[in-house]
DNA sequence: CCTATGACAGACA
DNA sequence: GTGTCTGCCATAG
């Protein structure tokens, strides 16, 4: 199957998430150029976040808790976002503003010009 | 082309 | 806070 550019960028903007960090299905829709293609996000983890050895348990929903079920994922995304450093409430929050990437609730020129540069390098 | 799927997001009651 | 509904999209068959 030919990678489509989405795909790629997605898979890319994964990779970049900084260690001890998290992003939301919703952010690495945007880095990856749609930030309307959130579903398209969910599907690409769900279908090769194992083949492509990405960092998938960076990333959680924008809620700021893990979206896979127990039994299914979630106590594994759990325990690796623990060892390295993320903090899990003990209702399963992870404080968005602490450790989520370019912590920030709205776009900031900072970001955009880091989503320019990242889409450039792809 | 059409339908189903998927680890979602946002708005609203 | 919860539950529901709609929007949106890439991909597979």
């Amino acid at each position: 199957m030919v990678e489509s550019p989405f795909t790629r960028n997605v898979r890319a903007a994964i990779r970049a998430i900084p260690r001890g960090r998290v992003a939301t299905y919703a952010q690495v829709a945007a880095l990856a150029g749609n930030h309307r293609a959130v579903r398209g996000v969910v599907w690409i983890l769900h279908s090769s976040s194992e083949a492509e050895h990405l960092p998938w348990h960076r990333v959680i929903n924008s809620r700021g808790t893990i979206s896979l079920r127990r039994g299914s994922g979630f106590e594994e995304q759990r325990r690796r976002l623990i060892a390295e450093g993320v903090v899990i409430s003990p209702r399963g929050r992870i404080d968005l503003a602490r450790f989520g990437w370019e912590r920030q609730k709205k776009k900031s020129a900072a970001f955009s010009r880091a989503a320019a540069r990242f889409l450039e390098e792809v």
